[in-house]
RNA sequence: GCGGCAGUGGCGGAAUCGGUAGACGCGCCAGCUUGAGGGGCUGGUGGUAGAAAUACUGUGGGAGUUCGAGUCUCCCCUGCCGCACCA
């Protein structure tokens, strides 16, 4: 046995050591070693894409973290779930398989094991023996499988309907994915196009979806991105009648239905199918040119234009069904800020008390009305500005008087009662644009018929697996690449007819809307999940991932366990209990005075100050994220090369609380090898061939007395730091209090105990495993016993308190004086220390204190007056 | 523009309830170790003044509450994230 720390070969022979004894295999009822009396605990991080790159440093953030509290929970007798698998369908894959002129199912496996060698460098205590990929016939058998469910449901719905196409791309993408107008994936251009799609009708769960939010502990910030998302507006619909056109009517929604009496005119989005009857001769033109501009402008420019305000008069009006008389008669204009896509696509313009309408009425000139007068104090119609908050109701008749909530309410009734309008809640969500003409996907389980109609592969059918195709290349006229695979294309159907298969594939979210489901019951071949392991599972209850997917993949995820939830399959409404987001990584890069960035190998880092290396010239550090171009990508591999998974996995936490943004900085890393080498040395001695320290392998010495007695209480103190750190998974702080331990401890070596020794490694096996495994044999533990198992260490409540405490003597709230007490001294005994004491006494000369305050166990303070 | 989060040494960051600001680590400085260049150990290290004791000052800025404020309240500044004509 080398006495040497050799950080390579004891994380290697641990990492084989817990791989053949399948440490982390956890059992499901029905196991043989499954035991019922342990309570579950299913802690899952958000399974990754498996891109070309491998992982980065900032990957591992959440997994080291999540690793941690499922060694923790494991320790404390959880029956632990806690799988890793990958996402590998989708459109970044296939790129990256375009690019390298391979197939996806290729390079998905390859970079799945490099992925996997990595996450297993890494010390990480999943579960390999679940281990999925979305790409699997045998998984997305069953994601086809639920797509039926869905359809069955009338879910899943195929329409023509404005879509966003990306050129780049070759592809159409959901609202989700698409930020201002470009594409969440690579960032391009797109547009609207009207296109023949499959949608999901995720809006029929929009309600839910919201109400649901208040069920699970998941950052505030995350459900407000949800909530806003979803985009609940409560309202009225009101209906206009129509001056020229008697067979239709102009309905509109409206959050504020009591301004009626102030819509003074109506706008309609330029898309709106009324628009074509309503428009008279003389305006025919002009409208048409309008919309033509408008259909031609990309939605980037329809936002940025949104300072001014443009529009067309049709020529036509609309009845306002509360005025009288000519008031009554209010004109329609088209204009692009009412957009066709939310509410009815028309909306009775207010311009005393909106925004945008007051914006268009001065714009063209068109009548303001006051019907909402302002709380005291705060300006409105009368002093020419626009008044859009709540106040009471003027000039509107019946609702005089009333509050807005209350005038809110009258009028929708009123409206109500004589058919022109009801109260209505409309939503921002759209339904999910679900099919992709891609070729790495899930086939759609469909068959068209000739007559049209379409219906589901029948269950003992699944999976409709991806053909294999040489190119699968996205067609330039955007149909879809499956298309063109002649062999497969076409099916018998049981009466001889020849039926067509559905060409689209589905989106990259579809893998992950329900895998966490199926690592309950990984390989399970008769069903997508047994109703004995999700009854037993249940729900995710601590869900780690970036923040990025937060309205995406966590709202479709939602979305689609609802539906299982409706019929029958899941017995939890929702899928992840607790959500927790861990910060994003970033780098330190410099940037000379031009403010150009420099990358980092060519900055010079010598006495903390940087310079270029060729110039010479000073520069700043600033904080970036990562990137190749600025050479501070930092490769974990590497990392782990040079100093040692457990030093890799304890700086990544050290670095700073989990849910925070912080820098990597490779010049901090050291600092936790050195932790890690004190450690050792506390425990083995590297001129002995012993396996540890004598007084380590000898259990009983007696009463705790002494410096044993000091380590006593030093050791319960860093228990219950490291504890308290898994509440708001600030682990830093553990790290922090395991070292200034271990500082403590050198001081004193021959005071400490075995069972101390051992105590401190278990607290310590969650964060830095391989050495903890060691050390614990190393104390003499059997050969096939591992710590990962062993019992997580209680914090003794009579040890946390000093013997002695060091008082602060304040006067008037600045500090003057200490004083070392024993700790059970009574307040009167302290403050007549307090009074004797030398130096305070100074700062009391000449002044009569008018009162003593004394903060228990910390501080008096004196409050004088000269 | 609206909503949310944050601002503490040269750097990453500590600081249950309002109670010693700067734990722990990095960096830096000094000394020791001479297997004398990147190792280890010991000590120091917010700023200003001082040989020192010590004093003053200090958590983005300003006001307030309090015996006492990094922490609570109000206003402002800066940064990051989300939303952005949603009627």
């Amino acid at each position: 046995m080398s006495n040497t720390y050799n950080a390579a070969e004891i994380e290697k022979s641990w990492q084989e050591f817990w791989s053949e004894n399948q440490t982390y295999r956890t059992s499901n009822p029905g196991d043989s070693d499954f035991d019922p009396n342990k309570p579950k605990y299913y802690i899952l991080d958000m399974f990754p894409y498996p891109s070309g790159a491998g992982l980065h440093v900032g990957h591992p953030l959440g997994y080291i973290g999540s690793d941690i509290v499922a060694r923790r929970k494991r320790m404390e007798g959880y029956n632990v779930l806690h799988p890793m698998g990958f996402d590998a369908f989708g459109l970044p894959a296939e790129q990256y398989a375009i690019q390298t002129g391979k197939q996806p199912a290729d390079t998905t496996h390859e970079n799945s094991e490099n992925f996997r060698r990595q996450m297993r460098l890494m010390g990480l205590s999943y579960d390999w023996s679940r281990e999925i990929s979305t790409s699997h016939p045998s998984y997305y058998k069953w994601t086809q499988w639920i797509f039926t469910k869905l359809y069955e449901q009338g879910l899943a719905y195929q329409a023509e309907v404005p879509v966003w196409w990306c050129e780049e791309l070759k592809t159409v993408l959901a609202n989700e994915e698409v930020i201002n107008g470009r594409s969440e994936r690579g960032d391009h251009p797109c547009e609207r196009r009207p296109l023949k799609q499959w949608m999901l009708k995720i809006t029929a769960y929009a309600e839910r979806l919201i109400q649901d939010l208040d069920l699970v502990d998941w950052p505030e910030s995350v459900k407000t991105m949800q909530r806003e998302w979803i985009g609940k507006s409560e309202g009225a619909e009101v209906v206009f009648g129509l001056e020229t056109i008697s067979d239709e009517s102009l309905k509109v929604f409206t959050t504020r239905p009591d301004t009626l009496f102030g819509a003074t005119f109506m706008v309609v989005a330029p898309e709106h199918p009324l628009v074509e009857r309503l428009v008279t001769s003389e305006q025919k033109a002009e409208v048409a040119e309008y919309q033509r501009k408008a259909a031609a402008k990309s939605e980037l420019e329809r936002t940025d234009l949104a300072k001014t305000k443009s529009g067309v008069f049709t020529g036509a009006y609309a009845i306002n069904p509360v005025l009288e008389g000519e008031a009554a008669r209010i004109p329609i204009y088209i204009a692009d800020y009412v957009l066709m896509g939310y509410g009815t696509g028309a909306i009775m313009a207010v311009p005393g008390h909106d925004e945008r309408d007051f914006e268009f009425a001065n714009q063209y000139d068109l009548k303001v009305i006051e019907v909402v007068k302002p709380p005291e104090g705060i300006k409105g119609v009368s002093q020419g500005t626009c008044f859009s908050g709540d106040g009471t109701a003027i000039n509107s008749g019946v609702l005089d008087g009333l509050s807005t909530a209350q005038a809110k309410e009258k009028i929708t009734t009123l409206l109500s009662d004589k058919g022109l309008g009801h109260a209505k809640t409309t939503y921002r969500l759209r339904d999910w644009l679900f099919s992709r003409q891609r070729y790495w996907g899930e086939p759609f389980p469909l068959l068209h018929h000739e007559d049209g109609s379409i219906t589901p592969v029948d269950a003992a059918d699944l999976p409709v697996t991806l053909p294999e195709m040489t190119d699968f290349t996205p067609s330039p006229d955007g149909s879809a690449p499956l298309a063109r695979a002649k062999d497969w294309l076409h099916v018998q159907g049981p009466d001889g007819a020849t039926l067509r298969r559905e060409t689209d594939t589905m989106p990259g979210w579809a893998g992950s809307c329900w895998y966490y489901l199926r690592f309950m019951d990984p390989n399970n071949s008769d069903a997508a999940f047994s109703k004995e392991a999700e009854t037993y599972w249940q729900q995710v209850d601590l869900y780690v991932g970036g923040v990025e997917h937060a309205t995406l993949h966590l709202l479709y995820a939602r979305f689609w366990h609802k539906v299982l939830f409706d019929v029958g399959l899941v017995s939890e409404p929702e899928p992840f209990k607790k959500l927790f987001n861990q910060g994003l990584l970033t780098a330190f890069a410099y940037k000379d005075s031009t403010g150009r960035l420099i990358p980092v190998d060519q900055v010079n880092l010598d006495n903390d100050k940087a310079t270029h290396k060729d110039s010479g010239e000073g520069l700043t550090q600033v904080v970036t994220k990562m990137s190749k171009s600025l050479r501070n990508v930092v490769n974990p591999d590497d990392v782990i090369a040079e100093n040692g998974c457990d030093t890799f996995r304890l700086y990544e936490m050290f670095m700073g609380p989990l849910a925070e943004s912080k820098p990597w900085n490779p010049r901090d890393v050291p600092g936790c090898r050195r932790f890690i080498e004190r450690l050792w040395r506390l425990f083995v001695d590297q001129d002995s061939s012993d396996s540890a320290r004598k007084h380590l392998l000898d259990n009983d010495r007696g009463e705790l007395e002494g410096a044993s007695l000091e380590l006593e209480r030093h050791l319960n103190r860093t228990l219950k730091r490291i504890d308290d750190s898994f509440k708001f998974f600030n682990f830093n702080t553990a790290v922090a209090a395991m070292m200034s331990f271990v500082n403590e401890a050198l001081k004193a070596p021959e005071g400490l105990r075995k069972d101390q020794a051992e105590r401190f490694l278990c607290a310590l096996a969650p964060f830095a495993p391989h050495i903890a495994e060691e050390l614990w044999h190393r104390l003499g533990h059997p050969a096939n016993e591992s710590i990962c198992h062993a019992r997580w260490p209680a914090v003794n409540e009579e040890y946390l308190s000093e013997s002695q405490i060091n008082w602060v003597l304040q006067v008037n709230g600045k500090v003057r004086s200490q004083l070392q007490l024993p700790a059970e001294k009574t307040k009167e005994e302290i403050l007549k220390a307090a009074r004797g004491d030398e130096k305070l006494a100074k700062h009391l000369e000449g002044k009569s204190v008018v009162k003593e305050i004394v903060v228990p166990g910390r501080l008096v303070n004196f409050v004088v007056k000269t």
